[in-house]
DNA sequence: CAGTGAGCGAGCTTCCGCTTGACTT
């Protein structure tokens, strides 16, 4: 062993960039995050005894943990690396107690930007343990952990089995159900903005234009059509011209959260998408460390940015800014997101890697450069007789500054028009309006939060940390709480009332799309029923400061003003109390929170809405007591409705199916709705419905041309058939394919599959078992493995292989 | 996968944050 020196940071690629800096007295090893945590399954905090944790070595953290051991008990000295913050310094904590080291003396030491000079004078600086974060990092460990083992348990009992609640998922939820209560709730107005386009002669005798908006909405369309009356006849003049200077400034550098925003908005990425590339980039070196809270750019980084911006740009381009965490909580143990090495302007890897080294490029080297200048200009336009102005906006960018390489992307909600160049005008020009139109328009209702929004959202409260928001999402879709779904909009008419030139008004009845969706977050009928059930017995935890308070007493614990054992006992007394009361209740709240729709008017009985043991239902009749009275009948919702919206006409139409079209060759056509979407059922088959089709309304007629395409369709399935060698030809959903031995394999472009004989099949059999293990084929390959034998070894062996495979098609799909 | 909704009881589920693999498509 020559090193004398064992340094434990959290991340192995971190370790390496280190261990260059440190030279070879320095091994430089990495604990792969947290160490040890509470037990998986007991709940591992001991209650009675003053809130003792037991802590427990992971079974995938045993390897590394007996490494560190041994290289520990082999070097002179030890320093703990680990992050500068609450998590961090408790990494360090557990390091020292199964390390076995002393922690009065062991050096800690902290660096939040991964460069050759923060190392070495980390180096220089050596700390100890500071215990009250650690304490900190315990306290909230601890309450996390009480909160989401003791209430998850009420709701195995009082609402569904596997269900979870917690400080950062049951906010998460509620911020979703209480957007679509808003949004059933809104009523949007409804109003007729007025737009118009006028004309007049130059100076230079040219037809200049300009386009204007009334700043006035009518409420109604005899109130538009009066205005547009009076245009008929009025004469439209320039009654003033304002020039306002603007500045714009650039955002400041990417951290976890603005990163997915953008990413999500500019590139159409999922957070956890952004995040799988973002940490490919930071495995290869090109940027720094994905999970960070920090805006801020290290000296290095500064200069070299500004390098770049002298020479690329100007010096005039060049404006040095330092930004400031606005976000609550946040603790700055990294830097911002930024490239490794400002030169490089761009990289090899996949286009998705490209992309986003591209963004993280251009916002950082545009945090530092100058404002744009703006010159907005507005022109008002008297109408005669009345008091009303049309206004013309225009913007002029008088200096682009950052806005030559960057701009942030307006948030979902607000997209601006756009608006240019006004043509040069006088004060007091007469004007002649080509065209003058009434839209009716409707109020907006809230929107629906994308992945991204939330995470912004939970971010502005200090709910939740960098490397948890990606998987907070994935946890509340898990359970069911929340679904991520493109919706189809719906059609709605509305009114244009036109001004011609001539004089008249026409008046038009148009239809637009509205309401449309894609890749939003919706509450689920349970989760909206789980939110019900926790905010009515739980409002301390549902409360969106909760988290807030909570951090600022993990604030004074690490301070040392507070003890972690009072703070947990403080909060859990009462907390456990409630738990009691909730649990003491007695019957199930699912059976309790049924939506009354109305009666049914066939039997006249009530018709409910709830949540079953299979999900959410309608229920016509009484649920019935020791088997007396009449059994109710039940139908479930379908994908896109909710209990909380359903109308008594929509529940009864659910009744409706399964139902009988007909039938066909002498057997029964039915017609319902599976779990894939409507289909027709005919001789034990099944046949999707078109998107065009209506399952309520659909003929025997269509029926049977449906079942007869797909009949059609498998007789065309198969091309050829090569019996003894067990090789098919296929027509598949992407066209030909040849099949064998359960695997696939593709037929290679410009070859007619009809004329494949089985020496070429098997040609391009070998061709692509030979080529690697990264065809698709594979993949069913070992899937057919894994179930023909049941040894474990087997697999593994498979999986080993598949390992090796991923590699080399991972550089593959870069290259393209 | 094409439907279900009795009641009982055994055995299971669950949190948040810090890290990568080892998986999947």
């Amino acid at each position: 062993m020559s090193s004398e020196n064992l340094v434990i940071v959290e991340s192995p690629a971190k370790a390496k960039t280190i261990e260059k800096f440190l030279g070879k007295d320095y091994l430089v090893k990495s604990s792969f995050g947290h160490i040890r945590d509470l037990p998986k399954k007991d709940i591992g905090v001991d209650i009675e005894h003053g809130f003792a944790p037991t802590y427990e070595v992971s079974e995938d953290k045993k390897k590394i943990v007996a490494e560190l051991k041994s290289l520990a008990s082999k070097v002179k000295r030890v320093w703990l690396a680990s992050d500068e913050d609450r998590e961090g310094e408790a990494i360090a904590w557990h390091l020292t107690q199964v390390l076995g080291l002393d922690v009065a003396t062991t050096r800690r030491i902290v660096f939040h930007e991964i460069t050759k000079n923060a190392i070495l004078n980390a180096i220089q600086a050596p700390r100890t343990v500071n215990l009250n974060l650690v304490n900190a990092q315990q306290a909230r460990r601890i309450l996390d952990r009480l909160v989401g083992f003791e209430l998850s348990p009420v709701l195995w009992k009082k609402v569904k089995p596997s269900l979870s609640a917690g400080r950062v998922q049951s906010v998460a939820v509620r911020l979703i159900v209480e957007r679509e209560k808003e949004i059933i709730r809104f009523k949007g107005a409804r109003f007729y903005k007025v737009a118009a386009l006028f004309s007049f002669i130059g100076s230079k005798g040219e037809i200049c234009k300009l386009k204007a908006d009334l700043n006035h909405k009518f409420g109604t369309e005899e109130e538009a059509r009066a205005f547009l009356e009076l245009c008929a006849k009025a004469r439209f003049s320039v009654e003033s011209i304002e020039k306002k200077p603007g500045r714009r400034s650039p955002a400041a550098p990417f951290t976890t959260s603005t990163l997915q925003q953008e990413a999500s908005r500019k590139l159409g990425f999922s957070v956890s998408r952004t995040m799988m590339v973002a940490q490919r980039l930071y495995e290869a070196g090109l940027i720094t460390y994905m999970r960070t809270d920090s805006v801020n750019l290290s000296q290095d980084a500064v200069a070299a940015i500004s390098g770049v911006i002298k020479q690329e740009f100007g010096n005039e381009y060049l404006h040095n800014r330092q930004y400031k965490v606005k976000s609550k909580g946040a603790q700055e143990a990294h830097e911002a997101i930024r490239p490794s090495y400002i030169d490089r302007m761009s990289i090899d890897g996949s286009p998705q890697e490209k992309r986003l080294y591209d963004l993280i490029w251009k916002r950082a080297v545009a945090s530092q450069m100058s404002d744009a200048v703006l010159e907005k200009t507005n022109i008002d336009i008297r109408v005669e007789g009345s008091d009303k102005l049309f206004t013309a906006k225009g913007e002029v960018v008088k200096f682009d500054g950052f806005l030559k390489l960057y701009s942030e992307s307006g948030s979902d909600e607000e997209k601006q028009a756009d608006s240019g160049l006004l043509p040069p005008i006088e004060k007091g020009q007469e004007l002649k309006a080509e065209s003058i139109d009434a839209t009716e328009r409707f109020e907006q209702r809230p929107p629906r939060y994308s992945e991204a929004s939330l995470v912004k959202h939970l971010e502005d409260l200090g709910i939740g940390r960098p490397s948890t928001y990606a998987p907070t999402i994935s946890t509340i879709i898990n359970r069911g709480y929340v679904l991520k779904e493109d919706r189809e909009g719906t059609p709605r008419g509305y009114v244009q009332l036109s001004l011609t030139k001539s004089g008249e008004i026409i008046r038009k009845m148009s239809e637009e799309i509205t309401g449309a969706e894609k890749a939003k977050l919706f509450p689920t009928d349970i989760g909206m029923l789980v939110n019900e059930y926790l905010e009515k017995h739980f409002p301390a935890i549902l409360d969106y400061n909760f988290t807030a308070k909570v951090e600022k007493e993990f604030d004074d614990i690490a301070e040392g003003k507070l003890s972690w054992e009072k703070m947990i006992r403080h909060f859990y007394e009462p907390f456990h109390d409630t738990v009691e009361e909730a649990t003491e209740e007695k019957g199930s709240f699912a059976n309790s929170q049924q939506r009354l729709l109305g009666t049914d008017p066939e039997s006249g009985k009530n018709v409910y809405a709830r949540v079953g043991r299979f999900g959410a239902m309608i229920q016509i009749g009484e649920s019935q007591k020791d088997g007396e009275g009449e059994k109710p009948q039940y139908a479930s919702l379908q994908s896109g409705q909710l209990i909380a919206t359903i109308t008594l006409e929509e529940a009864l139409q659910l009744f409706r199916l399964p139902r009988n079209a007909g039938e066909y060759e002498g057997k029964e056509i039915t017609i319902g709705v599976g779990r894939f979407g409507p289909y027709v059922r005919h001789d034990g088959k099944f046949v999707s419905l078109a998107k065009t089709d209506n399952p309520y309304t659909i003929t025997q007629e269509r029926a049977i041309e449906l079942i007869e395409e797909k009949r059609k369709k498998e007789r065309e399935k198969v091309i050829h058939v090569y019996e003894t060698e067990g090789i098919q030809v296929l027509n598949g959903r992407w066209g030909p394919y040849i099949a064998f031995n359960g695997a696939n394999y593709k037929i290679p472009k410009g070859t007619d599959a009809a004329s494949l004989s089985v020496e070429d099949c098997k040609r391009i059999i070998e061709a692509q078992e030979a080529e690697g293990e990264n065809a698709p084929s594979k993949k069913a390959a070992r899937k057919a493995a894994v179930k023909s034998t049941k040894s474990v070894k087997t697999v593994k062996s498979t999986a080993a292989k598949k390992t090796a495979a991923r590699k080399s098609s991972v550089k593959k799909t870069t290259k393209k």
